[in-house]
DNA sequence: GTATGGATGTATCGGTTCGATACATCGATC
DNA sequence: GATCGATGTATCGAACCGATACATCCATAC
């Protein structure tokens, strides 16, 4: 199916689970939803959708040609396509929410297996963040190997290129470490408690951040 | 072409500029020069190559069957082909390098570009450094709106996932203007003065950057 | 009133790019 | 002396993007 495609697959069922939505609208969500990352084009959309009908996790509800807005005079108007959670897409959305492995922690999937970690149980959100971090780690250990078999041979510019790139990984850690001390801290704690890990929050700091967030 | 080909042939450029290389390690470059991005493929890498030389930007230097380590006995060992610039692949880099707009500035682009930003020249260089910092500032208000029109009906995580890419692309762009502004002291001073604007040097820290830099 | 332009909407097509794989040599380790 | 992992070139089918076509709605300006 491909990686990136059954990222998508995840976040459509996602985002359906709540309320039926039309392609259009869909794919402004999983856009604004992984923000970051790169964006799905609607060459993509519309296949997966398509094939989503076809395995019958998805329903599409054709308005037909009734009234979408209450407006007066209606009569063609080109049909926006809502397309619905089945049943089965239900149990497959709970299927790919609760699978471990490269395939929840990789670049392309872990956005939105994060988003939806609300609807994932807690072991699993464990297992995935462990994952994510350790892969993040390897990561870290051969750009750090790379710069020092390099570092004298770089010019300013490229040292610099890969400092920051060295830096945000490392950033990225700093960010899954207080993750997982504050699931750690909710799994002791009564099961209602949110985690919050944010800056600007007052209740319990997850570890030793500092909030230099100006402006 | 295709943009993220276009990016691989300034990178092959330029990698080729000081010396001759076989694919594989050329390969190896590239995707340690872009540490953080995705990596780039064979299938990707031989085609550009191929055309390249085709264009003649680049000629191929067969080993036939000679020395390429000084052992005994050798025979046919299966020849690596060393990738060479010809005198139109430099003008070929030195074009590429000079040129500015989004096909500098875009997310695709900009870190090959500032890798050579030795080999550019001042103007350039601020030129892209503008055009990138605006271009993040766009991604940052629609971040920001999106935000603020969705606030309400998120949960934690998804919140959460926001906030940290929201904090990402901020430190970006402090990352930019902290560059920006060394560029603008070197324009100023001697042209032989390196930028550094890192943690770590001693001479000149750019802005107010504090060293967090733990372990 | 109407045109011009922009947001909303569905859909597809050509070409680019990926991921897996085949194939082959080399050095090491057991 | 065989098995393994690294090095190396190369290709193919499938996945994916980007651009575009087409159509309706609604504002604002003319």
């Amino acid at each position: 199916m491909g990686k990136r495609a059954e990222a998508l697959e995840l976040a459509i069922l996602g985002l359906l689970h709540d309320a039926p939505l039309h392609g259009y609208e869909l794919r402004k969500r999983v856009n604004s939803l992984l923000g970051w990352g790169r964006a799905f084009s609607y060459g993509t959309l519309y296949p997966t959708l398509k094939a989503m009908v076809r395995q019958n996790y998805l329903a599409e509800d054709q308005p037909v040609d009734t009234l979408v807005t209450p407006a007066p005079h209606r009569s063609g108007r080109r049909g926006r396509i809502a397309y619905r959670l089945t049943p089965e897409g239900k149990e497959r959305f709970a299927e790919l929410l609760s699978q471990t492995g490269p395939s929840a922690w990789d670049d392309e999937h872990f956005g939105v297996h994060f988003a939806f970690f609300g609807r994932a149980d807690a072991d699993t959100r464990m297992r995935i963040l462990i994952g994510r971090r350790s892969r993040l780690q390897e990561k870290l250990d051969q750009f750090r190997s790379a710069l020092s078999r390099t570092r004298e041979r770089l010019d300013a510019y490229t040292l610099e290129l890969q400092r920051h790139g060295l830096e945000s990984v490392e950033r990225e850690v700093k960010w899954l470490d207080d993750l997982i001390s504050a699931e750690r801290r909710s799994i002791d704690r009564p099961p209602g408690a949110m985690p919050t890990p944010g800056a600007g929050e007052p209740p319990a700091p997850p570890t030793g951040n500092e909030g230099e967030n100006g402006r």
